[in-house]
DNA sequence: ACCTGAACACCGTTCAAGT
DNA sequence: ACCTGAACACCGTTCAAGT
């Protein structure tokens, strides 16, 4: 007879989907590794044994985010068009999952598979005729944008008034449009 | 006779210059109340009699480094300049002192005096001629991509191949440019 | 007015031990 | 293989008490 094997209790999906739920209930100050694992009725050391530490299951949650902005920018005419429409979802992404500045500034997001190479990130512009070199820098910046667009909006200091005298969607609309309108490929 | 005064051992100033030497000497996880202390020769509570709790003397930090950045920006001739030597300045501030990225993630710049105003805000653009809603609007714009970049460029996913595969600075650079290039005040 | 001592309610992480 | 129990070395913050 083989021995019995029971179910194992967790797997990484069910982490990070805890984690998000968690994230979004009660914000990043609430996502500590033993609130968690009290959520999916297991003791906090069990966590170790599916992730190094913390920071990776962060990690892969700024990776999901990250990568379904990617998969919601459809087929585009050109870069400028990708550009734009990436832009947008990355400002969808940050605005739908709470702290979300404040969690990409702890923890990269985590490539999965050969995303990390240079030409994979760059593919989706140079697909569209741009060169290399290019795309990584205008991509670089239209990230930059979106995220520190989110860490500024997440800011106390501008939200009072801000949000009254600066339409905050239109603002980061426009930013984008002139960054990507002004955006000048090294090889013409 | 009046009671003898003897000196205090703390005033806000002293404690947020030890934050700043404890940040870049040991980063931002060292930079504990408890070490601050210490470094200070005195106990953690004390910090408490001159500050609200750690996010104010966070706060006070950026701040600073926000402060800073605007009066670096000389005298320019039109707005798109000043845009682009303050978009550098911040960069440079975010440069200077370690993790800063994401000391702006926890704790928003404190405003001092009446910076707080949006035509204080605006003020530096509105006098070269643009009008406020448009200055809100790009200034926010030149902080997000600073902001961004430098939370970008403190992740690792990047920093590998990236600092090989792409010149941060000169990246940084063209995005500010394009940005700065490309806007549209909103009255012509 | 300004600081200390002691305590409270937490953290992330390690590691032997259980099953 | 996967999880628990117990422990270590920390946190931020409060509060009575000292001077």
């Amino acid at each position: 007879m083989m021995a019995k094997r029971i179910a194992p209790a967790l797997d990484r999906k069910l982490v990070v989907d805890a984690a998000f739920a968690l994230l979004r209930e009660e914000g990043i100050e609430a996502l500590s590794m033993r609130r968690l694992a009290a959520r999916l009725q297991v003791q906090a050391p069990a966590l170790y044994w599916h992730f190094r530490d913390k920071n990776e299951l962060l990690g892969l949650m700024t990776g999901a985010i990250y990568r379904q902005a990617q998969e919601e920018v459809g087929a585009c005419a050109d870069w400028r068009e990708w550009l734009v429409e990436y832009g947008r979802a990355l400002r969808r992404g940050m605005l739908r999952e709470r702290d979300a500045a404040r969690l990409f500034a702890i923890a990269p997001p985590a490539p999965q598979g050969e995303a990390a190479q240079a030409p994979a990130i760059a593919a989706p512009l140079t697909d569209l005729g741009l060169d290399q070199a290019s795309a990584l820098s205008a991509r670089a910046a239209v990230i930059s944008l979106a995220l520190g667009w989110s860490t500024y909006e997440a800011n106390g200091p501008m939200h009072h008034f801000l949000e009254g005298m600066l339409d905050l969607d239109r603002s980061f609309e426009a930013g984008l449009q002139a960054l990507v309108r002004g955006f000048e490929p090294f090889t013409a």
